[in-house]
DNA sequence: TGTACATCAGTGAACGCGCGTTCACTGATGTAC
DNA sequence: TGTACATCAGTGAACGCGCGTTCACTGATGTAC
């Protein structure tokens, strides 16, 4: 059977990068084998290092993949400082609060499913998650707010939001902290700072 | 040298239980063995099945007495509608917006360090979890909130905060994001809610 | 275009290792009388 | 209070298992001529 094409390698590694960045968002890093990810890939295990050099590479790589999947078209879409920037932005933000999200991992924001993962090992993916980080807050930040990162503290809000709302035990609880979350939100997209946090 | 008396069984199974809540938060739970827990209590691995059934069991032990450390002394600091809450409120959000705790893990919020790990295994530790987590909302309602909940959107804040403080790269990152979340809480803290965003 | 050969994608067995858990054992503790 | 004995907290070797990684192998692919 082996060896495949050039083209069937490129296929094969498009197929491991999916099912890392799906596997590793809805089991964690650690819960989530070489050989499960490769099976995914409807692969043998011992073919995995053609492709990474590294179980720790792969995480790498795999958040780069599903950051790049959920924030390139939602960037291309708001044009910076266009007029459709605004609904963009809602719609993104209304998605990222929804019960589908949270309970869709797999295919969610990768910061919240393995920001703290990522905030302990510390290997490669903790630059590619920094970046990814940047840009969600650049995309985040309303045209009101006076000075800049008001866009890191709407994205602590959406992240912090999901993973309580996967953390809690009854679905009542978990949708009420949805609501509560977007009601944020809008608070955040609306009001002004009066700077008085500066000194704490 | 066994057997040891009631009360220092007592004593070894309080510092596995600290040995453990400080592990977990610093490591995640499946990177800290029960080995590594029992050699910081200053025993051997063998005993862990005289005080817990399980790893599994332990965590949500842990995770009840981390969280009964950071929890138990803010409440009763501040007396339910007493003068002193908005006060001993102000002073949880600095400390939990801090430097410190974004460094320290081990010693600061459960929900912030193991949050995404319990959502995912989904054990004993759920509940729990949940359970801090209501009393953390709980204390942290400020008195101007119109309807409920708002407490959960400011945990949820507090949360993602630090988890990402945590996960950035750089320390000048990390700074701006917990600068950014104080503001934000003080927001959340003063602003109104107009309810626009119940419809969603 | 055809031939000869090196390359290498993928397979599946094997490696050393650390994990959670079990178990036979020790000897001080706690208890029954 | 003293004695005899069951209990059991803690030890350290051992268990089966799955992990990340390595390796000899296969045979189609890609390349040199």
């Amino acid at each position: 059977m082996p060896r495949m094409s050039a083209a069937e390698k490129q296929k094969s590694h498009e197929r491991i990068l999916d099912a890392a960045a799906r596997l590793f968002r809805e089991r964690g890093i650690e819960a989530t084998s070489v050989a499960d990810v490769m099976r995914e890939a409807g692969l043998t295990h011992g073919g995995f290092y053609r492709h990474f050099p590294s179980k720790q590479a792969l995480v790498g790589e795999a958040f780069r993949h599903a950051a790049e999947g959920l924030l390139s078209t939602a960037e291309t879409e708001a044009a910076p400082g266009g007029p459709a920037r605004a609904a963009a932005r809602a719609r993104y933000v209304a998605r990222y609060l929804s019960g589908e999200h949270v309970i869709d991992a797999g295919h969610g924001c990768p910061i919240a499913a393995l920001g703290a993962d990522i905030a302990r090992d510390g290997g490669a993916a903790r630059a590619e998650a920094s970046r990814t980080l940047e840009r969600m807050a650049a995309f985040l930040v309303p045209e009101v707010a006076g000075e800049g990162d008001r866009g890191l503290a709407l994205t602590a809000l959406l992240v912090g939001t999901v993973t309580l709302a996967r953390m809690a035990d009854r679905a009542e609880l978990s949708a009420r902290i949805v609501e509560a979350g977007r009601r944020a939100a809008d608070i955040l997209d609306k009001c002004p700072d009066d700077g008085s946090a500066k000194v704490g």
